[in-house]
DNA sequence: AGCACGCCGACT
DNA sequence: GTCGGCGTGCTC
C-alpha cells in the first residue's frame, strides 16, 4: 500500500512510501523511513502527493509504536505552512522538537507536590473569571485586559485550573524565555507543583521528557515560549497567551511566524478557547475586540489598590546639562527622596554598552562593523567595540588619518555603562547594578539578581528593555527614563505602538506597594504626541487614532503585507534577483509590489539585503498566489529568499 | 535542511 | 602533492 510520509526536512509535501508488511498505517503514525542513504524519522501524512517524476518507492522500515501525532496537529501544520509560506517538512520539524530523536523512550517523571498557597480573587477578578467561563469551552478568542498589577495572572490561573480539572491539557505561552523561570515561582505558589517549562534552550533530556508526556497525555500543563505552540498535545483544552502585545511573539529567524496568530489558528483547529492577556493590547487585537470578533473582559483596578505612578517630564533642552552628564539636576533631586527612604530607583535606558558613538575628534573616524553596515558600540566592561547585530567584537583602532598621531576618540550619547559611571560618582556609597544581557552571563545570574532586587539589596538599578518585562519589585517606587525618545527609525510602522507598550509596561514596575511612586521622563521632545499619550495613560485613545491612520494609509489590519528579503554575498546579485522576482510577481492582480529597496541595515552578517514589500489591495489573503509564483521561481542558489508574512520588523 | 560529489586555492 | 572551501544536485 502506498503511504504519504512527511519528513522533517525542507520539502513542502510528503514522500510516497510502501507500507510493506505494516498494516493499518494511518495519518499521524510515526515511522522510520529510508531517506537518501540514511534513515529518517517521518510522520504518515494525510494526502499522497501526485507527482510526474518517476522514482523508486522505498519501503517503510518500521513504525514507532508508542507515539502518535493527532489529526488536528496535521491540520495545523498544513495550515501554518500555507499561511507563512514555509515548507510543511520544516514546520513538522518544530513539532518534533527540532532534534529528530526526541522520540526515544525514557522513564516518565512524576509531578512533585509542594505546599500550595491560598489565593482569593477580588470582586473585579471574580467578574473577569466569570466572563472567561461564560465565553465557553468551544473555540473563541478573548482578551483579558488589565492594568499592570491588577492580578490578571491569578484570573487565568483559576481558569486554567478549571480546564485541568476537566482532564484537558493547557498551554500557557509567554513571550520570552527568561520570563518562564520567574513565572515558575508564581505557578508553584498557586498550583503546588513544578510546571513543565518548554523553550528552545532547555536541555535535550527535559525536552524528551516533556515531549513524550505531552503526546501521551500524561502531562497536563506546559508553560512555554513560541516554540511550545507546535508541541503534539493529545487533548489540548485551553491556550493562554500572556503579554499578547509583545513583539517577541514574532519569530524572525528560520520559519517566520507570529505565535499569537498561530495560537489562535491552533485553538480554532482544536476547537478550544484561547485567552489573550495584556495591559495594552496590540492594535490588531484591539481592532478585533472593537469589531466584536474577540470577546473581551477588563480588570480596571490594581490588585492592592495602589495607584499607578505619577508621571513627570523633564525637558533636557532646558536642563542645561554639563558635558558628560545625562541625568538632569532636577531628576537627581527627585530621586533623592526615594533613596533617602531606602526605596529603589530604576534608570531605564535601552542602550547596551558605554557609548553608541565613538568618533575621532581629529579625523572623524568611526568604527564600522566588518560584517554589517552599522557602527560599533563601545563597551567599557570588556573594553571592546561590539556590533549589536552580529556580535562581532574588536579592539579600538588608533591610527588617525589626519596626522601621524593616534586617534583622539570622543564618546557621544550614553549607554547603561555610562549612566552607571555618572551615578556612581554622585552616589558612591549606593549599591548600583546594571541589568542588561552583557552583565548576566550565567544561567542563574538573572534569578539571583532579581532576588537581590526583591530583597532590596540593590539601591539603584540601571536596566535595558529586559527590565520592563513582567517583574515584581516591591521596593521599586521611582523610575527614570533617561532618554525618552520617540523618533523611531522611520522604517517600522509600529514604533509608536511599541513605545506606548514599553512605557506603559515600564511604569507598571513601580509602586506595586506604595501610594507614592513616580516615573520621570527625561526628553528633548517634551511636547511629543506619543509622550502626551503615554502621560494621559489612555491607550485606547492612541489605539483609536492609530486605527484611523492605518485605514487612511491602507496598512494592516486593513490590508495585508508580505515582505521578501533577498540576500546574497553581492549587493548587485541581490538587487538583480529582487528585480527579477518583482517582474514575476506583477502577474498577480490583487497585489502591489513595492521596491526593491536596500534594507535599512543594508549589510547584516556579510549578506547584502534587498527587499520587496507586497501589499494586498484588499484585506484578502494573498499567500496562495504569491506562493505559487515563488515556487516556480528559478533563482541561483547563491541568493537566499526569506518570506515574512505579516512583517513587523522592517530592518 | 543535510549530505555527497566535484572542482579550484593554500599549505600541513 | 593533499585538505578544504563552497557551488550544485538530490532526496519517495
Amino acid at each position: 500500500m502506498k503511504v504519504p510520509v512527511l519528513v522533517p526536512k525542507i520539502f513542502n509535501f510528503p514522500f510516497t512510501y510502501d507500507s510493506g508488511s505494516l498494516k493499518d498505517l494511518i495519518p499521524g503514525d510515526i515511522v522510520i523511513v529510508p531517506f537518501g542513504r540514511n534513515e529518517e524519522i517521518g510522520v504518515v501524512w494525510d494526502k499522497i502527493q501526485p507527482s510526474k517524476k518517476k522514482f523508486k518507492i522505498k519501503k517503510i522500515i518500521k513504525k514507532i509504536e508508542n507515539f502518535k501525532i493527532n489529526k488536528d496537529l496535521i491540520k495545523f501544520v498544513n495550515w501554518l505552512s500555507a499561511y507563512n509560506l514555509a515548507s510543511k517538512g520544516m514546520v513538522l520539524r518544530m513539532c518534533l522538537g527540532e532534534k529528530k530523536n526526541a522520540i526515544i523512550i525514557e522513564k516518565k517523571a512524576k509531578e512533585e507536590l509542594i505546599k500550595k498557597s491560598k489565593f482569593t480573587l477580588n470582586k473585579d477578578q471574580k467578574k473577569s473569571l466569570g466572563d472567561l467561563k461564560k465565553f465557553g469551552n468551544k473555540f473563541n478568542v478573548s482578551l483579558l485586559q488589565g492594568v499592570t498589577g491588577s492580578g490578571k495572572t491569578l484570573v487565568y490561573f483559576e481558569r486554567v485550573k478549571e480546564i485541568l480539572n476537566l482532564g484537558k491539557q493547557v498551554l500557557i505561552l509567554l513571550p520570552e524565555i527568561f520570563l518562564t523561570n520567574q513565572f515558575k515561582d508564581r505557578y508553584i505558589e498557586f498550583f503546588g507543583y513544578e510546571p513543565s517549562i518548554w523553550h528552545s534552550k532547555i536541555g535535550i533530556k527535559s525536552k524528551r521528557k516533556i515531549w513524550q508526556s505531552i503526546i501521551d497525555g500524561n502531562l497536563n500543563l506546559v508553560i512555554g515560549a513560541r516554540s511550545s505552540l507546535l508541541l503534539p498535545f493529545k487533548n489540548l483544552g485551553l491556550i493562554v497567551l500572556d503579554e499578547e502585545h509583545d513583539p517577541s511573539y514574532k519569530q524572525d529567524e528560520g520559519i517566520i511566524y507570529h505565535a499569537r496568530d498561530m495560537a489562535i489558528a491552533r485553538a480554532s483547529i482544536e476547537k478550544i478557547p484561547i485567552h489573550l492577556v495584556s495591559a495594552v493590547p496590540s492594535l490588531e487585537t484591539y481592532n478585533n475586540v472593537k469589531t466584536k470578533k474577540y470577546n473581551y473582559t477588563k480588570l480596571t483596578n490594581r490588585y492592592s489598590d495602589f495607584p499607578l505612578p505619577e508621571a513627570k517630564v523633564i525637558n533636557l533642552e532646558k536642563a542645561a546639562l554639563k558635558s558628560d552628564q545625562f541625568i538632569a539636576d532636577e531628576t537627581l533631586e527627585l530621586i533623592d527622596n526615594y533613596l533617602k527612604k531606602k526605596e529603589q530607583v530604576l534608570f531605564f535606558l535601552n542602550r547596551r554598552g558605554y557609548s553608541p558613538f565613538l568618533i575621532c575628534k581629529k579625523c572623524g573616524f568611526k568604527h564600522l562593523c566588518p560584517n554589517c553596515s552599522i557602527y560599533l558600540t563601545f563597551h567599557k566592561l570588556t573594553n571592546q567595540l561590539i556590533c549589536h547585530h552580529c556580535g562581532k567584537k574588536i579592539k579600538k583602532e588608533k591610527i588617525c588619518s589626519s596626522d601621524e598621531e593616534n586617534c583622539d576618540f570622543r564618546m557621544y550619547g550614553p549607554g547603561v555603562e555610562k549612566i552607571y559611571d555618572e551615578l556612581k560618582k554622585i552616589f558612591p556609597k549606593k549599591n548600583i547594578k546594571i541589568f542588561s544581557s552583557d552583565f548576566l552571563f550565567k544561567k542563574n545570574e538573572t534569578e539571583s539578581f532579581l532576588k537581590k532586587i526583591e530583597k532590596n539589596e540593590i539601591d539603584i538599578i540601571i536596566g535595558t528593555q529586559l527590565i520592563s518585562k513582567g517583574f515584581n519589585f516591591p521596593k521599586l517606587n521611582c523610575i527614570v527614563v533617561v532618554d525618552a525618545d520617540f523618533s523611531g527609525m522611520g522604517y517600522d510602522l509600529r514604533t509608536t505602538e511599541k513605545n506606548i507598550q514599553l512605557y506603559n509596561q515600564l511604569s507598571g514596575r513601580a509602586g506595586r506597594f506604595s501610594n507614592k511612586s513616580l516615573i520621570i521622563y527625561q526628553t528633548i521632545t517634551p511636547l511629543n504626541e506619543t509622550l502626551q499619550d503615554v502621560l494621559e495613560n489612555n491607550p485606547e485613545k492612541f489605539l483609536n487614532n492609530e486605527l484611523i491612520v492605518r485605514k487612511n494609509k491602507n496598512l494592516p489590519p486593513f490590508s495585508r503585507l508580505i515582505s521578501l528579503i533577498i540576500s546574497s554575498n553581492s549587493s548587485q546579485d541581490s538587487f538583480k534577483a529582487a528585480q527579477e522576482i518583482k517582474r514575476k510577481l506583477t502577474i498577480i492582480r490583487q497585489i502591489e509590489v513595492l521596491g526593491p529597496v536596500d534594507s535599512p541595515i543594508f549589510k547584516i552578517k556579510k549578506k547584502y539585503r534587498t527587499r520587496l514589500l507586497l501589499r494586498s489591495k484588499n484585506a484578502n489573503l494573498i499567500q496562495k498566489d504569491v506562493g505559487q509564483v515563488l515556487q516556480n521561481l528559478t533563482i541561483s542558489k547563491k541568493i537566499k529568499l526569506t518570506v515574512d508574512v505579516d512583517p513587523i520588523n522592517f530592518a
